[in-house]
DNA sequence: CTCAATTTTTAGGCATGCCTAAAATTCAAT
DNA sequence: ATTGAATTTTAGGCATGCCTAAAAATTGAG
């Protein structure tokens, strides 16, 4: 059993469980997409190396082991794509795919060194928070754009990271963490919103004010 | 077959039949650290991707195609070392294996930004050439220091690159690539050189000077 | 040119991690 | 409380890439 193959496991446990609580074989298997079956059989093997705690029929939880080597990979993750980011330019819709890879083949020592190299920072390119050696981090704000309302001055504190295309197209607005943006209108009934970021005026679908956390001004 | 597999077979091929030839089974065996029963089934699996060609118990040879990609690696693996060293302060006796882990999760994309953020360079921190994106590369002078005779003056040009030890060692008298220096005396029977470097002496011992490659000055 | 030593291959096995199909269990609506 | 739908597990299989032991081919010393 390959590092590789535990770590995409208890990456994707990990976000299941912080989302959305408990973690159902299903989600598990559509997030990695891989067969329910298979992931039964792996979250068996998983349980017997004491990473997560599984009970037949009742979904898996990450133990503190499991819990700790996650928090490992997400801080290798997020370090890696603010690296490739500022180190080498890499445009924000494409940092996540390669860390992907890079995550996995980063060693403490190098670790290190990155995370010395960016003045030890604490947030990545979507500003997500790092956790640090001990996995601790700073959580966000879980305000959504979407559910404000208008005449607010907002700052953005973070985006999702997994749609290239909407890091595209917010970042075409300017729309990046730390930017502070107006709310002009809210169109009712679920519509679109109407922002102002650096003095020029959006529209921005519903879909994609979902996608976005703010805190208030 | 997973790439990483693959990718450290042809690369391996390559490295023996750049120095020796011919490529039997039990050299790649000896290098791969795997059984050579392991490599033979292996091989016939290269060789059935059009990698390599292979006559039973006659050895190997890399294709077209296996020598384009062992090429890709090697550019990978030399890329790497000197972005490791150059980016991150990596010291030169590390770089080597770190290189060997992320040669096989580099994008294309990411060779182009490394490759130009370090100006295109054609030498590793060990003095290697790079091959550049067509698999072309300047070959390296192939005069061993050990094999100099006293009153030379010398430019050092690579150093082999896979004993960390010996890096170190080398290291700590700064015989580094493009590094002048003298040799005062050469002992007979096989025995030390004495060298000069920077204006400080030092005894270098036969092995150790079996592992670099100069240049008359 | 022979035959013993060495090299290489074949045969048979094993762990990992994936799959599909079918069976077991849980859930939810009445 | 029942039952049909959905979820989850079990059973059986497959590819990859490694292993050891034994057989086959090659090599080289005399």
């Amino acid at each position: 059993m390959q590092n590789q193959v535990i770590e995409d496991y208890l990456k994707a446990i990990y976000k299941i469980q912080t989302t959305s609580g408990k973690v159902a074989t299903t989600a598990l298997a559509r997030r990695l997409k891989i067969s329910p079956a298979s992931v039964t059989q792996m979250v068996k093997k998983l349980s017997d190396m004491n990473l997560v705690t599984y009970t037949r029929y009742q979904g898996v939880e990450l133990t503190e082991s499991g819990m700790k080597i996650a928090l490992e990979v997400l801080r290798h993750h997020r370090l890696i794509e603010l690296f490739l980011a500022e180190a080498l330019g890499v445009p924000w819709d494409k940092v996540h795919e390669e860390a992907e890879k890079w995550e996995h083949v980063l060693s403490e020592d190098m670790e290190d060194r990155i995370d010395a190299l960016l003045g030890h920072p604490t947030r990545d390119p979507h500003g997500a928070p790092i956790p640090n050696r001990n996995g601790e981090m700073v959580e966000t704000s879980r305000l959504l754009l979407a559910d404000q309302k208008a005449g607010q001055t907002v700052e953005i504190v973070q985006v999702h990271d997994h749609d290239s295309e909407l890091l595209r197209y917010l970042g075409g607005m300017g729309l990046y963490p730390n930017v502070e943006l107006q709310i002009l209108e809210v169109a009712p009934f679920e519509g679109p919103l109407t922002i102002k970021v650096a003095d020029k005026e959006y529209t921005l679908g519903r879909k994609a004010a979902e996608q976005i956390f703010v805190r208030l001004l």
